[in-house]
DNA sequence: TATAATATACCGACTAGTCGGTTTGTATTT
DNA sequence: AAATACAAACCGACTAGTCGGTATATTATA
């Protein structure tokens, strides 16, 4: 557990918060319902946090902690570019196998920074980091004359839009394809695009 | 006009509304902005519409009908599949840079689906029909050994998948590159990756 | 060790305001 | 006269945030 959540109290808070705000939706969750689901009360969860907005913003970070971490943390100097490519795709599906909400969550960030400025900002820096990844992977990829001369910014859009595909399954059912099946073709699908 | 809107008033609200709805999202929106913005009455709007949500998704066939018009009626029998996936690219585009109001539309949707059954069900009527189009295309490129054996399924979701990733641009301003780029280059990455 | 002093964590009733929707009334059209 | 299209005052349920106060933990002092 990193240094985030000091106390059992806060984790108690956004973990309810979390549920609710993807279930429900950010409007439609009232500090009331995460005081019923928490068991905590009114007193308590703005003693830790100063308002709902803020409660908000520090899911961003709770959530961007365990969902991203394994991506975000990747050693690109020393790696083949296809393998880390499919190695996040797997990361992507195991996410997506151990909880749904993770995306669900995702959505949820989207659309508030849609009309947040602060959400905005937020949610940027996540996915400029993302970004960052993606493209140092395929400059390498290009280095090691692996990648045709790709333009890098596309190239890393295109993974992240991919990926992100997955986003689809957590909202329709899984139906003629699975996610995982989705995520691994996909990927395979990049790579031989991205190929000399 | 279609004859979905069968007077001025009504076009005159669902217009209000959608620049409200994209504004500051559906449940930061309430009806007094709507009558606010629009200059009619409460009565007015709840004379056309019986509620708030029912406003909201007659939005949803208000802007399915004046932006996925031109890309639903693709006619895919005498056609070129790598000249109309090119042609369905531009049309995102143009509509990308004519409004781009229609995306963060499109994000607000997706957010309302996640938790509300009737939106969730309208949504997924609009998306299976574009994947069927998808579908179509790719199956006749195969047909016509003009791709390789592709999972036709993947193969529509994916091209799904990248053409939505201009919203990128309507949320984060673009940078080093333009939505049109990215759409120009993303197509010609995956006609290139169907090919045999 | 016992006690006092202080800081932190927590409680829940309350407030001021908001919002979707209703109702009642009026003008216009058919 | 009857239906339609609109206006606007109004209602009750709900909500984010406040505040006075209590319990618990930590530190300082005697």
């Amino acid at each position: 557990m990193s240094n985030l959540i000091k106390d059992k109290s806060k984790k108690i808070i956004l973990d309810a918060a979390l549920s609710l705000f993807v279930k429900n939706g950010y409007s439609q969750t009232s500090m009331d319902d995460i005081v019923n689901l928490s068991g905590l009360s009114k007193g308590a969860i703005y003693h830790h946090y100063s308002s709902k907005k803020v409660l908000f913003l520090s899911l961003i970070d709770y959530w961007e902690t365990f969902y991203f971490k394994d991506i975000l943390n990747k050693n690109i100097s020393d790696c083949n570019p296809d393998d880390l490519l499919r190695e996040i795709s797997q990361n992507v599906v195991i996410a997506f196998k151990s909880k749904k909400n993770i995306f669900l969550a995702e959505l949820e960030f989207w659309s508030l920074s849609n009309y947040d400025n602060d959400v905005r900002e937020r949610i940027k820096l996540l996915y400029v980091k993302l970004l960052k990844l993606f493209k140092g992977i395929v400059r390498k990829g290009i280095d090691d004359k692996l990648y045709k001369n790709l333009n890098v910014d596309v190239a890393a859009l295109s993974i992240m839009t991919s990926l992100q595909g997955v986003i689809w399954f957590s909202i329709f059912e899984e139906s003629t394809i699975s996610a995982e099946q989705y995520l691994n073709d996909v990927i395979e699908f990049i790579i031989f695009g991205f190929k000399k």
